[in-house]
RNA sequence: CGCGGGGUGGAGCAGUUCGGUAGCUCGUCGGGCUCAUAACCCGAAGGUCGCAGGUUCGAAUCCUGCCCCCGCAACCA
């Protein structure tokens, strides 16, 4: 037998900061789906995840939750993994960032590139907060204050290793010249040559004192390398690679990597960092890099604070691995953002699974059992109307891999239900209940049956690398096995008097959309009562400071509040929140910007009466000076309302 | 003029590279069938392809201008 044609395939490793949600996970399923197909096509496989655990947020999340960052990520990373097992993921390697091979040969990496003068030493400047010990870039500063902790930051220099890239921007483009298909999807090769490759690149910061929580550098241990050059190179130490020269045979095996499946928002660091990385050590290129686009719900990226979030295990209790990992591979469009929504997948269940699939399924077993007593026979009786859907069979593979080299999976799971689509056509178009009533007809009768048992058959061995357990329930069902891809073109392969059993659960159920609202209703009321600390901690740091315990009567009475009218208010430009107010406070009129737009318009405000700040410190807001504050209330969900007196009192009136 | 993506029948999308009858799935309506999970099959209605110009014999597709939506960035005194 001819040796296997190795193919490496990866996703990106998930930061440890918290529990995946469905579009992080898409991507686990995504590149599972490619790698069982490609094992499928006989390929020997290593499909590589894991986790990236290093990093300031996580060190900071770590001292939160009272507990070490390691403990923090080992809780973390293994939550992860239960998702990906539970999403019937078939990786062959799950590494993480923490392994001890992974530290070691990221620390050898680090001293080789600083040996040959690729990485040097120099500083980052930037503005320091000292209580915070956080670096900050002037636009990231709020009022020229900390953004964390509102305080008072210095100009200051930090010692910082850096990669230089310029360097070789000239063979990146080439590389990119050379093989156009390095980036996938096309469209966004020029967004990379013009924003970053054209403009000249920048020298990366690999290298942080500001933390502690990292892989240290062995020469020069009050650094940390900081999060590319310690998370891209999973990739090659996750085979074994050494940088010494003694590389695992893994390494020689796989490397380079056929496809890197990753996020749209990390193409750059995936075509541009990590190729160069990996010329600086004078190893081949990946191939390939497919930046998948985002998974929106409801029109909108998911977020914790939104309050939007859907997680794969809550999906799955509704509908059933299958069903979830079928959704998000079918629905996602090629190279747009694609939509979820709980009525979204319950449309597509129904249709797709139970009323295509699950019912062609349970009919044709059904009819056989009824008329046979579950015993499957071609006996001949061919007809003209049976070519049509035999050579739909036979030619789908070839369909179903063409769009599978392409990355089009929702394209090529379209042809599979194309063809089962036909197939339940083809029972309309032999009706064999008709046949059932005429004696004669019975070898007839038995050769409609077999044809789609063996189309179905067929079928089921293409959906296994999208729906691994449905496809082996079917063939179970029909007391065969699945396919090999090099015997897809052959019709006719189920022996002689094989027997079909009966349908005991249906593969997928019809489901109402009320019940599945009622469902998924309950299962966010219980974990949100499973994990309140996670739920209340994060909008609560948003919107609001930490008071002091108590204050005094005097600390309150340097407040000077006042009620106060808008006279005139406008939008102010090129900003999405803001709104520019004119108020009248008695006899002074002020300039007053607040962060109300999204729900106030400025038509509406004039004419308003308002509680305001009217001893604040002015502050310039996008150019604008703003003398003083109005109140709003804010709940978590970041809805806003003005406060307003009670009656139409004069403006000017103090606050007490 | 910050960067990028998008606007196609009620919903979700394809088609735009290389102009030439606007396609798919769902939903709706009508019909058929009864093996099957009220599933399946057939048929129909429904679109000025965001708007306005332009190029062309001909534009969803190419050009110009504009409007709207969504990310990122900025921004919530």
């Amino acid at each position: 037998m001819a040796e296997k044609k190795p193919y490496y395939i990866t996703t990106a490793i998930a930061y440890t900061s918290g529990k995946p949600h469905i579009g992080n996970t898409y991507e686990i399923i995504l590149t599972d789906a490619i790698a069982r197909f490609k094992r499928n096509q006989g390929y020997d496989v290593r499909f590589q995840t894991g986790t990236d655990e290093h990093g300031q947020k996580i060190e900071e999340k770590a001292k939160a939750n009272n507990v070490t960052p390691k403990q923090f990520v080992d809780g973390v990373a293994a939550q992860i993994r239960q998702i990906w097992d539970l999403m019937n993921v078939s990786y062959d390697k799950f590494i993480r960032t923490t392994d001890k091979d992974h530290e070691l040969q990221v620390q050898k990496i680090f001293k080789k590139l600083y040996e040959q003068g690729d990485i040097y030493k120099g500083t980052y400047e930037g503005m320091y907060c000292t209580p915070c010990e956080a670096f900050w870039t002037p636009s990231q500063l709020k009022d020229g204050k900390c953004p964390d902790c509102g305080r008072e930051v210095k100009p200051a220099k930090e010692e910082a290793y850096f990669f230089r890239m310029s360097k070789y921007a000239d063979r990146l483009l080439q590389y990119y010249d050379e093989h156009p298909e390095f980036i996938t999807p096309v469209s966004r090769k020029n967004e990379m040559v013009n924003n970053f490759l054209k403009p000249g690149l920048q020298d990366l910061c690999v290298s942080r004192t500001s933390f502690r929580w990292g892989i240290p550098v062995d020469f020069d241990p009050k650094h940390v390398v900081y999060v590319w050059l310690d998370a891209l190179t999973n990739y090659i130490t996750g085979l074994g690679y050494d940088a010494d020269g003694n590389s695992d045979k893994l390494f020689s095996k796989y490397w380079p990597a056929d496809v890197h499946v990753i996020g749209k928002d990390i193409i750059r660091f995936h075509t541009i960092y990590w190729p160069i990385f990996l010329m600086a050590l004078g190893l081949p290129l990946p191939k390939q890099v497919f930046g998948h686009p985002w998974l929106l719900m409801d029109g909108s990226k998911m977020s914790k604070s939104r309050g939007n979030v859907i997680y794969a295990d809550e999906l799955v209790k509704v509908f059933g691995v299958d069903a979830v990992r079928y959704f998000v591979l079918n629905d996602m469009p090629f190279d747009n953002d694609g939509n979820i929504t709980w009525e979204l997948i319950n449309d597509r269940v129904n249709s797709d699974l139970a009323n295509n699939l699950g019912n062609l399924v349970s009919r044709t077993a059904a009819m056989t059992l009824k008329y046979f007593d579950g015993c499957l026979a071609d006996k001949g009786a061919a007809e003209p109307v049976d070519e049509e859907i035999k050579s739909m069979a036979t030619a789908l593979y070839k369909k179903v891999a063409a769009k599978m080299d392409e990355f089009k999976i929702a394209d090529a799971l379209g042809e599979i239900f194309s063809f089962l689509r036909r197939c339940n056509k083809y029972i309309d178009e032999t009706a064999p209940w008709v046949l059932a009533k005429d004696e004669s007809k019975k070898d007839r009768l038995s050769t409609v049956l077999y044809n789609l048992s063996e189309s179905i058959v067929i079928a089921a061995s293409l959906l296994q690398p999208f729906m691994p357990e449905t496809a082996q329930k079917i063939a179970t069902q029909f007391n065969t096995s699945l396919r090999p891809y090099d015997a897809l073109d052959k019709f006719g392969l189920i022996p002689e008097n094989s027997k079909v059993s009966p349908t005991e659960t249906h593969l997928f159920l019809r489901r109402n959309y009320k019940d599945v609202e009622a469902q998924y209703e309950q299962i966010h009321a219980q974990a949100a009562k499973a994990e309140p600390a996670a739920q209340a901690a994060k909008p609560a740091k948003a919107h609001a400071p930490e008071y002091p315990a108590e204050i005094t009567i005097d600390d309150f009475a340097k407040v000077k509040m006042q009620i106060a009218k808008v006279i005139a208010c406008e939008k102010v430009e090129k900003s999405d929140k803001l709104l520019k107010s004119t108020v009248q406070i008695g006899s002074e009129t002020r300039t007053v910007v607040s962060g109300i737009a999204k729900f106030y318009k400025p038509e509406e405000m004039v004419g308003k009466k308002v509680v305001m700040i009217t001893n604040l410190k002015p502050a310039k807001l996008r150019g604008i000076v703003s003398e003083g504050m109005i109140l709003c209330a804010e709940n978590e969900n970041g809805d806003l309302c003005l406060l307003a007196p009670e009656t139409d009192i004069e403006d000017g009136s103090g606050i007490f």
